[in-house]
DNA sequence: AACATTAGGAACCGATTGGTACAAAACACA
DNA sequence: TGTGTTTTGTACCAATCGGTTCCTAATGTT
């Protein structure tokens, strides 16, 4: 009984969600906001509050896109050995940076950035890291090597692999070399696969 | 044959490291840097002439500062095993986070912040993530399990700690429990031993 | 004592920050 | 065709950003 939407909420989350990615929550300018979803100032203050609002809806779009489809990936029943789901998460990464993608992971950085200091983002992050760790956790599961291993010490391996994930965005963003990052996944791959108990 | 400076520069530039190893680079403002340095604006860009050139000279007093101490700890043949010496220096990343110390790594931080796009500053920091890598391939070299390994293994190896670094580091300026961090570090403790070739 | 040189400090700069106010425009419903 | 409701766009806001200017204060040299 009112004047509709005229842009596509859809469109416009995926813009302010790439250009978060892009130059993190800071870092991102409300006009560079404005531009990469498509709108002014008087329709984003009016459908998503401010800018810190815009972010947290933000992170729940980057759980269901990006960090739903490591996690699945992770659970993916067709690749019988949990290690192989491990093995292509980290694959990714790099495949990422070989195509000139340096975003990293919105996640890490904002982990990283001043943004931890509030409550509200910290908690959101923390949730999806953790959801992160709960899918190498799945992997190990169903990893031959890793299956009768104890809840604690499969817990503290998937401790290992989330440290290594977010190292490994981290890394990825400033402009490590690709060989960098290729040895580091190669090294763990490879104590991974040596742990026969 | 003028006037002298009236502030200590160890004591000035300790303090701006301090802000900016709290804030990270352009999270650190002008009055911040200011005040935690105990001197005023015409005295800041005389001596220093801008923020970034302060900061990679801050940079610069890291690594003497911060750096240097875990290459020393990672090169200290009092410990003769050099697992002993990554496992203390990983250890040291535990007890600052012990001590409410959030700060994590301004290295790290640099890293991972938009400044990684000033070319200046990105090579100063990848310079200083070398050398801790060269510092965990020496302390390998020492370790009586890995000693045997091939320079290209080493290499990897090192790669993998590095990254496991930064990962620690960035998940502790984060607010993630200390348990996550111990369990990460334990578990790539354990790996590191099994190391039997 | 006069001078050159440098440090210190405050006022000021334009640009940019995130955020608000408000009027015009576009629809649904009566 | 009004009328009420919501979106949209623009103009505007104070605050802050990093940086500059310029005058004064303090010193060493002569």
């Amino acid at each position: 009984m009112a004047r509709p939407r005229e842009f596509n909420e859809d469109k416009a989350l995926e813009g302010a969600m790439n250009v978060f990615w892009a130059h993190g929550y800071e870092g991102a300018s409300l006009p560079e906001l404005l531009k990469g979803m498509g709108l002014t100032r008087g329709s984003l203050y009016k459908a998503y509050k401010d800018k810190k609002s815009l972010f947290i809806n933000i992170l729940h779009r980057y759980d269901e896109a990006e960090v739903e489809k490591a996690t699945q990936l992770l659970g993916d029943e067709n690749l019988k050995d949990g290690l192989d789901r491990i093995d292509k998460l980290f694959a990714s990464v790099l495949s990422a940076l070989e195509q000139e993608d340096y975003r990293g992971c919105l996640l890490c950085s904002a982990a990283a950035g001043p943004a931890h200091n509030d409550k509200q983002i910290s908690e959101a992050v923390h949730g999806l890291l953790n959801k992160m760790k709960s899918g190498f956790e799945i992997a190990l599961k169903d990893s031959s090597q890793h299956a009768e291993l104890s809840k604690e010490r499969l817990g503290q391996l998937a401790d290992l692999l989330l440290t290594q994930y977010v190292g490994l965005r981290i890394l990825s963003r400033s402009q490590a070399s690709k060989e960098t990052l290729k040895r580091s996944i190669s090294s763990l791959m490879i104590l991974l696969n040596s742990e026969k108990e």
